[in-house]
DNA sequence: AAATATTTTTAGGTTAGACTAAAAATATTA
DNA sequence: TAATATTTTTAGTCTAACCTAAAAATATTT
């Protein structure tokens, strides 16, 4: 049995490796984790002595097979919960994060099958992420980041990249939602700005907005 | 805000103050919550800090208004659960007090509101106890053991004292549920035991059984 | 390659919440 | 009421999870 802390760490290097691959640095969790490195090897040592890592002194951390199955189900309690949160008790996709932190933690594996089945096997959370499921695994969709898109390439919102509540409520204000359609109309080469066309209408969107929002090319 | 640890001692010092309403004594706190004295000492003096008890050395603990409110916010959150769990996720009323132990120190009012409204604002859990309402209040409904009922006394089954699932187990195989009318027929001086009718059927019913039934006269 | 900078680890300390064992207070019984 | 029993508190440890400061390893510059 994991600690919540445990849970929490685990979680961590989980979505690093996600983009690395290599053996995950003991700086870079303590980042995420708002906390110190000394205390990052300090749990790190103990992961490694459940088996959940393997830990070699300054070369970083990678998660075993069973690691890497214990955080895909912690990752998939979160979403899922968060997908409970907005459908069915009207919490806003901005709101749900810091309690999804929490019933994440929650041990019966009877209550996750029953809220994924209760849900209608949901296969994404309210902000586009893939939902793991019991054995782990997900499956990825080709996705790109709006800046990437040249003029006049047109694709589906399909997430975002930081769901922070500011940025959600941001786009929620803008009328940028998932499942809408954007058309990139120019370029702006000198503050990397783009104009585009949602809901029919045209507008302005700026380089650290269009570095947040994943687009499905069209 | 309150560890689980502490709202878990302001939870055991609740119930049993809803017994006996004099100083609750180290001890029995301790017995609830499967720990020793000493360790209660320890944590009644933090509560006693924070002002949600009051503490006089050797004398035992009360409540204060606060931590009255806060305690029945816990108990609220708890029976809002099991009620959600059987209700809307095919728990049986045997399997849900774990879960809900867990669930119950979630922080956030709007889950606990929107679940309230969620599950159209239940009355009581699935065991029959009263839901305490967001300003901690319940309403006391007249209930009497089964044990205490005289013969042809009938009466409707509405609640348990005990609610193990061994026990819950038994009651679901004798056909025994919350809402059931029950006729007392025979009390036997030798054991006593019952002789009962439920479900039109007559039946043999423990003295142990009897202690733990509630029954609303009728 | 040597010097410097950065990252990581170690060593030692803190706090919450538990524990044991012994002392002190209270309650019970003879 | 004195003796005994029980309950409660105190004193001192332990562990998980954090911390700071310094040492050691690795990476980057010059």
């Amino acid at each position: 049995m994991f600690s919540q802390s445990e849970e929490n760490y685990l979680k961590a290097i989980y979505h690093l490796s996600l983009i690395s691959n290599k053996g995950i640095s003991t700086n870079s969790i303590a980042e995420r984790l708002e906390t110190k490195a000394s205390s990052v090897t300090d749990m790190i040592k103990k992961l490694s002595e459940k088996e959940v890592v393997v830990y070699k002194k300054y070369k970083g951390v990678k998660l075993t097979d069973l690691g890497t199955k214990i955080a895909a189900n912690i990752v998939r309690k979160h979403r899922l919960w968060e997908v409970f949160l907005v459908d069915k008790l009207n919490f806003s996709w901005d709101e749900v994060h810091d309690v999804a932190e929490q019933l994440e933690h929650i041990k019966s594996e009877k209550l996750v099958d029953q809220i994924d089945a209760f849900l209608g096997f949901p296969t994404h959370d309210p902000h586009g992420d893939p939902i793991p499921n019991k054995e782990g695994d997900l499956k990825i969709v080709e996705k790109s980041l709006l800046s990437t898109l040249s003029k006049n390439e047109k694709g589906i919102c399909i997430g975002v990249d930081d769901s922070s509540s500011e940025f959600l409520q941001f786009l929620d204000k803008k009328g940028i939602t998932l499942g809408k359609q954007i058309t990139v109309l120019e370029k702006e080469e000198f503050d990397d700005s783009l104009s585009i066309i949602i809901n029919d209408k045209k507008m302005s969107i700026s380089n650290k907005i269009a570095n947040n929002l994943y687009i499905k090319k069209s």
